[in-house]
DNA sequence: GCTTGACCTCAACTAATGTTGAGGGTGTAG
DNA sequence: CTACACCCTCAACATTAGTTGAGGTCAAGC
């Protein structure tokens, strides 16, 4: 008999990802699960993909915000559709050009200004790049995307 | 008459750090100060370089105790002489490149996946990447540069 | 000498992304 | 039917990088 529905541990098993973090993104409304009449969770086959989805995310910086948001538009419990994985894969290539670009400009900051370690506030490229890492809110982790 | 040392208020100006994060720096050894009589916090003019270095290297993706060990071994009250900035910033540059070489990898892998969908654990380049973004521990802020 | 703005310390709070542990229920193989 | 692995919830903790506020002190101009 091949199992349609899935235990929490066999998706952590599955997908690397810890059962805490499983029941974490499940209350943050990234994936979701029906109950048994135990209360234990089980899981359709397509929140791998879903799993799958948020660590690509997570991998090109997005928080889970983000990905909670991108992954609202599609369906709940079934796999998304190619187009949907299109979508958003496509914006987040178009993300991640941007953050190299940035990068890329830090890096040639750097490489201008050494041995010349004037870190001039006025004239030194590296302290006036236009572009400093972006965050979210004030405090909290730094995210790898500038603002979009 | 000419400053020879600022306020802490003073160097929150010059810098575009505030008051507070200046006094966060300097419980986490990050930079120094003398104290008045009254109690209040003085600084050499050298402060203002070693705050620059500290927003590059943020802006460059350090955790401030990366930064700090790295700081650790220029002087405490004097500029850090071109050597020493060389010597970091060719590190920093070298860890960026590093880094926009992975996020390239992941673009990459992300434009050759777009239309596929696929997401196989097994074959899809972006599910074994060999290289998702570091951590330093297991929780708190992703950062932006792989492990060294 | 007094007022006003700048400064002091310390504790508590923020935010994101989870982990850990206590205390107790579930499901299935034998 | 019983043991044992697995699952449940909820609260507290970890980490990084700070901010905010309360309660009190310092310094400088008038």
């Amino acid at each position: 008999m091949w199992k349609s529905v899935l235990s929490v541990g066999e998706v952590a098993r599955r997908s690397g990802i810890a059962v805490s973090a499983l029941h974490f993104y499940e209350r943050k409304g990234l994936i979701r699960s029906v109950r048994t009449s135990g209360n234990q969770r089980r899981y359709e086959r397509s929140v791998l993909r879903r799993i799958a989805i948020i660590q690509v995310a997570q991998s090109v910086g997005l928080s889970l915000e983000e990905i909670g948001a991108a992954l609202a538009g599609l369906p709940a419990d079934k796999a998304p559709s190619t187009a949907d994985w299109e979508r958003m894969s496509a914006g987040w290539r178009d993300a991640l050009d941007a953050r190299i670009a940035q990068l890329g400009r830090l890096r040639d900051g750097l490489g201008s200004c050494i041995g010349c370690g004037c870190l001039s506030t006025e004239t030194c490229p590296l302290r006036n790049p236009g572009d400093r890492i972006g965050r979210r809110g004030k405090t909290g982790p730094r995210i790898l995307l500038g603002e979009e």
